[in-house]
RNA sequence: GCUGGCGUAGCUCAACCGGUAGAGCACCUGACUUGUAAUCAGGAGGUCGCGGGUUCGAGUCCCACCGCCAGCUCCA
């Protein structure tokens, strides 16, 4: 019943939430940055429920490298798939030429990565666009040089001297981090020479099809309390045909944009008045967003689950409950003073659903107790990493909170990823990948309450037959979590979904039930959303249909178009008819010529465009045409509404969308 | 937050070495009454992101600020 998913893929779309530490609490105050109406930074890791791991821009995924790990490494050459080790070896021949140009150019290292390779340089004066070009051309003579690759091998105190006297003081501080013991590689490219433990391709010639793409800033290590470098990105292939090909889809990404197609459909918008990353939905977006949130509270009906509701603010005596004002000040705003109380806005909702869930004693008898909310959060966002829709300080979470018996945990989870599965299926996406994360070394909670719910998010993995990774130590302090990431159409990676167990919330906020042993027992909690937030969803749709929605989510499903002013009455009698079938339908009449009105509807990408000229008056039918340029034979009103009914179905499940 | 780039009409963009802001689309009006991706003509529309400064004169140069875009440990 599960569709497996496939490999490959450029990982966008994780984040630093992703990594299970939330990234919040990694933030020093001092880096906090005038965020003027925050409170004070905390310490420790935030708690991140239904964690926001929606809101991110697209960025590589990769696992964190241990520094021990890779000390032992030192000396030995790693493996390279032959890609890596074209890639790794055009930015060799990137940073030769940049030191050809640019004398005085330190160089600090150079890997390939999953869409090409960068190299981090230090230079007082930054790079231009005309420097990349420049580069391109110096690196262009050096693969027509066919100079060799040659590996050297000298000691570490030798191989130290030589970069010395180079003066290259970023490769000295990596040769003083290895071993004492250790080999130390170099590789040599005509007569440069750059510290490296290689492979390497054996000659210039051997480098691909390249393209540098763009400089930027970076921090030595990623540490923004180092020294800023200059990060020049590039891409390289085989062959030009796939540097083509890659390049195709960045245009193509570009493309589809969700800011871009936000602005052309008049889908939502951003303003600076209001500020960044609060989000305004005009009435075509906030019409598809509708629809989801109509599909999705439908479902949850469905599935078991009851609606809850609850407010933007509370006391701030929730969040020292919920531990919130402790682990998650950072990504909090400061409060409101109301009559004497310090009152906070809400950046999560679980507090409100587990003070909810005090109301009374409970029973077994009553379990599992599954309420969901689309609840509005906000969070504070360092100024640089806001981007579009994906990542925002004000959103819509699909949240909800399980509460249950430890017995029910196995059963519970399994349906939580079922029910995850069956709403994005429905939304058109087929292919998954899951990350299960782990105890990680500090936490709270039995050990043995751990090993139940580590194995039973297991189960439910391999039960899916969907691909899986874990991720070792990636769970929160509060439990363990599976992070379920989507592909779209171009196979780029989204996080939406997450499933944490969660120990402490309900001990902190002593959530029990009476066992059918008379006796008090402790609650077990899971978090979840599915779409992750309504906003990162939005867009994650928006670009994998560049716009183009399904029937079943388009903001306007047909448009009737009058040939001239004689068919007017009659187009507004059949948006009317369309209307009270249930549909969203708007018209074009007026003095425009059909061409235009058609070109019109097709920028908007409405599905079906219905022409109506005298014949069809005379007929009482109408011409559609569909967005794909397909005609459908000239037909009824109501065989249209058949046909549309038919096209507008929500594919529950995931069955192709039509048209 | 940091580094770099950018900010001109609703949108996409022009404006040489500083000389007093322009086009296309969209919008409004009129004409046209049209058969499947742009009918024609006219009109209106700009505190050139904001605030200072230099200059006889600033969209253009300088400073500060705001915003947007890209990047910010896939590791010798």
């Amino acid at each position: 019943m599960l569709v497996v998913a496939a490999g490959g893929g450029e990982g966008q779309g994780a984040q630093g939430e992703a990594k299970g530490r939330a990234h919040g609490g990694e933030d020093t105050p001092a880096a906090a940055g005038p965020g003027r109406a925050r409170l004070v930074a905390g310490p420790e890791t935030p708690h991140a429920a239904p964690p926001m791991s929606d809101a991110s821009p697209p960025s590589p995924s990769s696992a964190p490298v241990d520094p021990e790990l890779l000390a032992g490494l030192v000396g030995a050459t790693p493996t390279l798939s032959p890609l890596e080790t074209l890639r790794h070896s055009t930015a060799h021949v990137m940073a030769m030429a940049v030191q050809t140009l640019f004398p005085g150019t330190k160089v600090t290292i150079g890997p390939s990565i999953d869409t090409g390779f960068y190299y981090d340089f230090d230079r007082p004066t930054p790079f231009s666009e005309d420097d990349l070009r420049a580069i391109e051309a110096e690196m262009a003579k050096i693969v027509a040089a066919d100079l060799p690759f040659e590996r050297h091998e000298r000691d570490r105190a030798e191989v130290r001297a030589m970069f010395e006297r180079m003066g290259e003081a970023y490769k000295l501080e990596l040769i003083d981090s290895f071993p004492p013991d250790a080999t130390v590689s170099y590789y040599t490219t005509g007569d440069w020479l750059d510290l490296c433990r290689g492979p390497h391709v054996a000659r210039t010639a051997e480098i691909g099809a390249f393209k540098l793409l763009s400089v930027a800033g970076a921090y030595w290590r990623g540490d923004e309390r180092n020294a800023q470098l200059q990060h020049i990105y590039g891409t390289a292939f085989a062959t030009q045909a796939e540097l083509d090909a890659h390049l195709a889809l960045l245009e193509e990404a570009k493309r589809r944009d969700h800011r871009r197609i936000g602005k052309d459909l008049d889908l939502f918008s951003i303003d600076e008045v209001i500020g960044g990353g609060l989000v305004l939905w005009h009435p075509k977006g906030a019409r598809v967003r509708h629809v989801i949130e109509t599909f999705w509270r439908e479902e949850h009906f469905a599935h078991g689950y009851e609606l809850v509701g609850s407010p933007h603010v509370a006391r701030e005596e929730l969040w020292n409950t919920s531990g919130h004002t402790t682990f998650y000040k950072e990504n909090m705003y400061a409060g409101m003073d109301v009559d004497g109380q310090q009152y906070l806005v809400k950046p999560m909702n679980c507090p409100f659903h587990c003070t909810m869930f005090k109301k009374g004693l409970r029973s077994y008898r009553e379990l599992p107790h599954r309420w969901a909310e689309l609840g509005t959060v906000y969070r504070y966002e360092r100024s640089g990493v806001m981007h579009g829709l994906l990542r925002v300080r004000g959103f819509t979470q699909d949240d909800a909170h399980l509460f249950m018996t430890r017995e029910q945990l196995p059963v519970e989870l399994e349906r939580v990823v079922e029910f995850c599965l069956h709403i994005l299926r429905t939304f058109g996406f087929t292919d998954f990948k899951l990350y299960l994360a782990t105890r990680p070394k500090d936490y709270v909670g039995a050990p043995e309450m751990w090993q139940v719910a580590e194995a039973a998010l297991h189960a439910v993995l391999v039960k899916s037959g969907l691909p899986f990774e874990v991720d070792p130590g990636g769970g929160a302090f509060y439990g363990p979590k599976i992070d379920l990431k989507l592909k779209d159409c171009l196979g780029r990676e989204w996080q939406c979904s997450t499933v944490q167990v969660d120990f402490n919330l309900p001990e902190r906020f002593d959530l029990s039930y009476v066992g059918a042993d008379g006796a008090k027992h402790r609650i077990v909690m899971v978090h979840r959303a599915l779409l992750g937030s309504i906003e990162r969803f939005f867009a994650v749709l928006t670009e994998h249909y560049a716009g183009a929605f399904p029937v079943w989510l388009a903001p306007v499903q047909a448009r009737v178009i009058a040939i001239g002013d004689r068919q007017e009455a009659y187009v507004e009698e059949v948006a009317g008819l369309l209307r009270q079938a249930g549909f969203r339908v708007d018209t074009h009449t007026g003095g425009d010529k059909l061409g235009a009105k058609i070109r019109q509807a097709q920028l908007e990408k409405i599905p079906f465009m219905l022409v109506c000229g005298d014949k069809e008056v005379a007929a009482r039918a109408v011409a559609a045409r569909a967005r794909d340029g397909s005609q459908l034979p000239v037909m009824s009103i109501e065989a249209f509404v058949d046909h549309l009914r038919a096209a507008a179905a929500i594919p529950r499940g995931g069955a192709a969308s039509v048209a």
